[in-house]
DNA sequence: TCGAAGTTTCAAAACGTTTTGAAGCAGACT
DNA sequence: AGTCTGCTTCAAAACGTTTTGAAACTTCGA
């Protein structure tokens, strides 16, 4: 394995030369520059990281830690996610280092691995309301970027989508359609994206001017069986008048919801309408759905490359503030939805 | 960050001096020991596993690559593992560097985290017959330890469950029972688990003097579709008389055979004695099925610990020889198998 | 021809650890 | 007193890079 000292006595030259040459440093000879990359790829030369990290003080890796769920079922995002940040990653020379939490404190997995001081950064998934991690390691002074949105004014850098934008859009939606009775299968609000929709819901639906029975909210972690129960519910018709329209929190839920309607014989989009929030994770392709679900669209590995340039960035020094990215979730209409059926009410009100 | 130079200006001793104090070497004097561990503590002393790595050429981390699927979908049992191992190199202050392989080359993300030279060794997941990847690390002699047997005789560590047997046993369970037409819906067997389960159903059906149908063995990816689907061919009696036992894969493949049985109204095990190999994944409890499932078991959370302890050893030096473990999956009798019906041969013959 | 300014290269320090070879210091034996 | 042990400690080298501050070499104008 070749190293510097190895070119450099190849060449005549000094160590410090060769390293400037490599790092197009500006003020090295053009012609020594040429000499010196020639010599360095006839030698095979490959700059040894653990040294470069040791004299810059960057480790070149990231670290991620998933928590374990309680019920011990993988997360449907996680391998998706996975995938697209180490390829994002691996594309600026920067290495994952992957835990997975036990403990009951949310922080000490970071404590331990900052311990072991072998990243520079950490990427924090699934933010909650004031997350623990996030002054934990604001505290420790350590880089760390979030994926999803917490709060609109931190000083720390994030990627995410607008999550209050997606349901107060979906509500938008389906009121100029008009529909009034609007009902929401809403993530658990522990998780600041579900947080974050229920507000826009809320928000929309004032600003809308509709009433919103408490019967029409449910919150709970995504799940099919989640979706189907809570659906049926509320479709029943047992605690007041059924919703004309249903707003999930994910394709998973909207399935089930889905299923719900069917055994109720209501037949969507003519009796309901349903709008859902579409990770476009490939398990679970909205438009394979039947009918074809209307929805809120905003692919989870988009997340993947900004999320790991922002990390890389913030470690290098660049500003939190020009790391923050909030993007607006796209409305897909297709066949899940209907103006109201019945009501007299014309489907394009003047709001 | 204190630094041993910190912990050496604070006791007026040498770096060499902490050092070893630190590392246990015996020729430190019990008091020095004593003094020094004590400052280190007090200083918040965290060794720089950068410079630790420079000079050992050590890192104190471990490579695992998975490989995307094609279909994109997370593997079932993947996050099961990543969690294991994880909690079992942390106990040995390892970390595990994660990468996915998007190539088609097997061992071009392999090339690549060794060229960042980062970690000290890998651990491979699904093998296939002959992996170009064992080759590939051999040949460098970097350390690696392989999750699940690929051959009798290697000489790199192992740790996986006998797949010969786990068919074996299973055959020699049902055949004890009386049955005698007995199929197999097997996993791929381009992965060497599924190779040496075919083999072992083979040999024992042989060794039983059971002629075995071609049409009596299926493989494919495990999944509950695939199970349904070669179930109801097999069971539909088109193809010629139907089997009276099933040795199933997994419990997914036994959760779509189960359901074939069920839509052509066969009783198990009254009809067909259905035998799973169960992985132990918490989403798919074997008892849980109706019928409760009979099984081979061998949880892959137990591979964790072996697995992560194997390489680390190895990695300190420790011969293959000693660091490779088979283990035989137990057989638990539940309510999917029962003695042959209607065929007049003992349930216990003499063998 | 001289000096100044600019360009290019250099030697050495630094990063934080492990390891080598040597030395200091007891006590024990001549 | 001298030397030989065994125990304990030390200074220095090494790992391969980046970076600092200075030196050498050009070029230019006077």
């Amino acid at each position: 394995m070749a190293t510097l000292k190895d070119i450099s006595a190849e060449l005549g030259l000094s160590v410090a030369t060769v390293s400037r040459a490599l790092n197009g440093f500006p003020e090295v000879n053009a012609r020594t520059r040429d000499r010196v990359t020639d010599a360095a790829k006839r030698l095979g030369y490959r700059p040894n990281r653990v040294a470069q990290r040791l004299v810059t003080g960057r480790s070149g890796m990231v670290g991620m830690i998933v928590k374990l769920k309680a019920d011990m079922t993988a997360d449907q995002t996680f391998f998706d996610v996975i995938t697209g940040l180490t390829a994002a990653l691996a594309a600026r020379d920067v290495d994952l280092v992957l835990a997975v939490d036990q403990h009951a404190d949310p922080t000490a997995a970071y404590d331990r691995m900052l311990e072991r001081n072998v990243v520079d950064g950490f990427i924090l998934n699934a933010p909650v309301q004031d997350d623990a991690r996030v002054a934990f390691l604001q505290d420790r002074g350590i880089p760390f970027v979030v994926h999803g949105q917490t709060a609109a004014e931190v000083d720390y850098p994030f990627y995410g989508i607008d999550n209050w934008a997606v349901n107060a859009d979906a509500v938008a939606f389906l009121t100029a359609l008009g529909h009034r009775r609007i009902a929401l299968l809403n993530g658990d609000v522990r998780w600041s994206y579900a947080a974050d929709r229920l507000t826009g819901f809320r928000d929309a639906m004032a600003e809308a001017g509709c009433p919103v029975p408490e019967a029409f909210i449910s919150t709970e972690r995504p799940s099919e069986s989640y979706g189907y129960t809570a659906a049926l519910a509320m479709l029943s018709g047992r605690a007041g008048p059924r919703p004309t329209a249903m707003i999930c929190g994910s394709t998973l839920i909207a399935a089930g919801a889905l299923q719900a309607a069917r055994d109720l014989s209501l037949g969507v989009p003519v009796d309901l309408s349903v709008v859902a929030h579409d990770d476009a994770l490939p398990q679970l392709r909205a438009i394979a759905f039947d009918p074809a679900l209307t929805v809120t669209r905003s692919p989870l590995r988009d997340a993947c490359k900004p999320l790991a340039d922002a990390l890389i960035d913030h470690i290098g020094g660049a500003p939190a503030k020009g790391l923050q990215t909030l993007v607006r979730a796209e409305l897909i209409v297709r066949n899940s939805t209907a103006p109201v059926p019945d009501t007299g009410v014309s489907p394009w009100p003047s709001t």
